[in-house]
DNA sequence: GCAAGCCTGACC
DNA sequence: GGTCAGGCTTGC
């Protein structure tokens, strides 16, 4: 499940292996994966010199010069759940769920987007609409204040699980690392957010900060589908200490790690070193 | 049947 | 506006 720190290990493949070039031609295979007109993607593209990359949160922005102009318009890239974008050689043989391919100029080989489950998305984006979207984000969690973290959290209602998987409110967590940093930070996940405590604020961030940072030194988790853009795997799942621990011990106290479902999610917790809170929670597991 | 990110839409 | 359910998708 690419989450920041799996994204952030794709931008710096990428980096040196595509910025410079020209993409030369681009392959539709499966249009499903593009938002907007498909012909109008492929035109938007073709000729253009790959200027540099930008990510915030889950979402990577490939940025374009055309004819030696910056216009700030770019390739969106959100892999969603299984999305892959790797660097091949063209005569590489075709993964099954190659969706698109983009061909680099001076023997650079290709930029392929691979997406069993096709939850991922590609779109070609004006500086506007890129701007657009990036404000639609709340701040880039490892670029998040304290102050920035505790004030967005006052007067939520939903769960602190609900609140670190929301996008709008800070970028980057998926499920994963949503757990493990609730889980460093020992807090229970079903904790209204707006009743967290000024000291619980600051440990989750650290929490956060400290999870993501790990994991984004360990080239991110792959815990089904995830590949860099030389199709390695990443090397924090050894690191996971509750995400898909059920019924396992505790790596601190020993308790049983449990399994509740909040938000249509599943969330693993230690029951005894993630308290419940005192008050009644406001989202109840289905 | 479950897992997940993200979008849409319904509800209060 | 805040919040949550549903739908998409396919390999396990």
């Amino acid at each position: 499940m690419p989450e920041l720190p799996e994204v952030e290990t794709v931008l710096r493949g990428l980096e040196p292996r595509a910025v410079g070039r020209r993409i030369t031609g681009v392959e539709i295979i499966n249009r499903g994966v593009i938002i907007g007109d498909p012909v109008s993607f492929q035109k938007h593209l073709t000729g253009r010199l790959v200027a540099g990359l930008r990510r915030k949160g889950k979402a990577l922005a490939i940025n374009l010069v055309a004819n030696g102009a910056i216009h700030g318009d770019c390739l969106l890239v959100r892999l969603g759940m299984t999305g892959q974008v790797v660097v091949t050689r063209r005569d590489a043989p075709l993964l099954p769920h190659t969706h698109v391919r983009m061909i680099l100029n001076r023997g650079a080989g290709e930029i392929r987007y691979r997406d069993s489950r096709r939850f991922g998305r590609l779109r070609y984006c004006t500086r506007e609409e890129v701007e657009k979207v990036f404000e639609s984000l709340g701040p880039d969690a490892l670029e998040m204040t304290e102050k920035q973290f505790r004030d967005s959290l006052h007067g939520r209602h939903g769960s602190i699980k609900a609140w670190l998987l929301n996008q709008q409110m800070l970028a980057g967590l998926g499920n994963i690392y949503a757990d493990e940093a609730l889980f460093e930070a020992r807090i229970h996940p079903q904790t209204p957010a707006g009743k967290a405590t000024d000291r619980q604020a600051g440990a989750l961030l650290r929490a956060v900060r400290q999870v993501l940072r790990q994991a984004v030194a360990l080239q991110g988790t792959s815990f089904r589908d995830y590949v860099d853009i030389e199709g390695r795997p990443g090397n924090f799942l050894p690191q996971l200490r509750v995400y898909q621990k059920t019924g396992e011990p505790c790596v601190r106290c020993g308790a049983a790690i449990r399994r509740i479902i909040i938000c249509g999610r599943s969330s693993h917790f230690c029951p005894r070193c993630q308290r419940r809170p005192r008050h009644r929670p406001v989202q109840i597991a289905s």
